[in-house]
DNA sequence: TGTACATCAGTGAACGCGCGTTCACTGATGTAC
DNA sequence: TGTACATCAGTGAACGCGCGTTCACTGATGTAC
């Protein structure tokens, strides 16, 4: 995340992050390894765990920058509720190498301050946005529908992902519409 | 799935699809091998490759039973739409593992007749589930429907196990009723 | 401005290891006579 | 019922390979004087 500029091959840092993405996009979470980024990033082999240390540690500096980059998006989507669940798919489905690490705690250190730091502006912004919605219910009430709503997004962004949706053609972000206005709109 | 006793040493083909699961379900979905998954069965570091091929092919049976299984306890929850909501997120709580790997296609070869026969027919439940629900309604109207009600049951689940609900206390089942009401009883 | 030194990002050869795969084999079961 | 043979699930030694890791190094940049 801190992204400084670095010595000898310009930003090797990000070269490295920039393939461990574009590799996990091509070929999921699991079937990669330190050495194959390098030489896709161009850089040695042993360069990445100079950076990161092992996987664990490259794959929770993905998370930490995918979190960041998900509230970013959540956050420009302004404060109608429809719109941040509208921007919730389509993070997803433009950046499923991220979605995918920030959804599988098992590949990353999911209490790194970092990634914490991040993950809780995304739930802020969410929680604003069913708050707005749900004013004036009752707390329990409020509560369910941000978990509602959430699942929504979610569930329709992973079904889509693993490819579950192929009878809904190829723009899941307007095929999720009609979905989320479902929700609150009756 | 065809779980014929073997010859020499009880059926090994169970033993080792038994040993995928508890892998799968302890350490994620990459985090294993086949000589690996043999140690834990107790049988010869060879015998997962003779039975299955390779690691796809282990997988595609996973994903194979654990459809079959899963289109099991959705036609064994009744008619009423909820209840088979609650079936669903009750379902990938308690069998992870077989969740996890059928919604993640690029690990196994999702187009495996005996996979695509019990997605098929798991598939099939829900949307009956859903016919009945939205009778008398637009077919693109008992659509929308059928999408609200996969994703919302779906992303329930799947936050669930990616730990996000953490706040929901320690019954995701009991957790997901007012959710699933929400959706369908306003 | 110039020189000498310290820092440290990045390199590349070398290592030991667990992996998937191969292959000749073993031995229990099923079948033919 | 007994014998001889075929089948094939499962074994275990051996292989070559890519992996993560180590470590002495290189060389560009930053700093002190």
């Amino acid at each position: 995340m801190t992204d400084q500029p670095s010595y000898h091959h310009g930003n090797l840092r990000r070269a490295v992050l920039d393939a461990a993405v574009e590799a996990i996009a091509e070929q999921g979470t699991a079937a990669w390894s330190l050495r194959q980024l390098a030489r896709r990033a161009g850089v040695s082999h042993a360069a990445p765990a100079h950076h990161f240390g092992d996987k664990a540690g490259l794959l929770t500096a993905v998370a930490a920058e995918g979190y960041a980059r998900f509230a970013d998006a959540l956050e420009a989507a302004g404060d109608d509720l429809h719109d941040t669940g509208l921007a919730y798919v389509r993070f997803a489905v433009e950046h499923r190498a991220y979605f995918e690490v920030m959804f599988t705690p098992a590949l990353y250190r999911a209490d790194d301050p970092e990634v914490t730091a991040a993950r809780d502006r995304a739930e802020r912004v969410l929680a604003a946005g069913v708050r707005g919605l749900a004013a004036g219910e009752r707390p329990e009430d409020e509560r369910t529908a941000g978990l509602a709503a959430w699942s929504i997004v979610h569930g329709f962004a992973h079904l889509w992902l693993s490819g579950a949706l192929s009878g809904v053609g190829d723009d899941p972000v307007e095929a999720a519409r009609p979905v989320i206005r479902l929700l609150f709109e009756r």
